[in-house]
DNA sequence: CTTACTATTATGTTAGACGATATATCGCAA
DNA sequence: TTGCGATATATCGTCTAACATAATAGTAAG
């Protein structure tokens, strides 16, 4: 339990938002793709690590487990860290709109 | 030069969006610190750490040293890679859109 | 039996956080 | 004027987290 609430890397945003519908390691990798409209391919070492950590920091949870499939799903913390990110996103913007006209 | 064009640290943000006006090292501090209304407070070991970074992938250029003082400026690649990145911040609000409505 | 699915592990690299340090300059008091 | 403390400015070293990449291993399925 050690996420602090600072910025979020690209690979946990997309993760969290991934599994706001419950889903396996594998799996994921594909449904990342899609939800990132084919911009994000994550590899195995970087999921499978992301997923260890994030489970760890208590933002997501390992729903169920077959003994070949883990399927994993956000959790409440989770959530409330993607809206804390989602935000964080919006006012990155805003503040480049402060110096910018033609961006 | 080796910044590959990949997803940009928030520290690398607002120091490109700060730099949109030639500032030095120091001052840079407390600019960061406007530009972002307050959330973001850079220490000098982060700081000069990226500005280093950047100078070398070309993204900013050290536009004066009066040996006491250093000024730098955004350069072009550093104002394309600006544009980049904002329009990466557009597209993970987008994609989280499509997953959420009460956000 | 070979291919696809699923997960794990090891290693290397990069970057940021934090703290300590070095030097010059400025304001001010004696 | 001299001297001294405070501020401005920059740098360095170390620690840790996190992602990339690639290799590995087991299991199921066609």
């Amino acid at each position: 339990m050690s996420y602090s609430g600072g910025p979020m890397t690209e690979a946990m945003y997309y993760v969290l938002l991934t599994l706001m519908r419950p889903n396996h390691g594998y799996q994921l990798m594909q449904s990342i793709s899609d939800v990132s409209r084919g911009r994000l391919q994550m590899g195995p070492g970087t999921l499978y690590g992301v997923l260890a950590r994030m489970q760890k920091d208590g933002l997501i949870t390992l729903a169920s487990d077959d003994g070949r499939r883990k399927t994993y799903a956000i959790t409440e913390a989770g959530e409330q860290a993607l809206r804390i990110e989602h935000r964080r996103l919006q006012e990155m913007l805003m503040d480049s709109s402060m110096l910018e006209e033609g961006l």
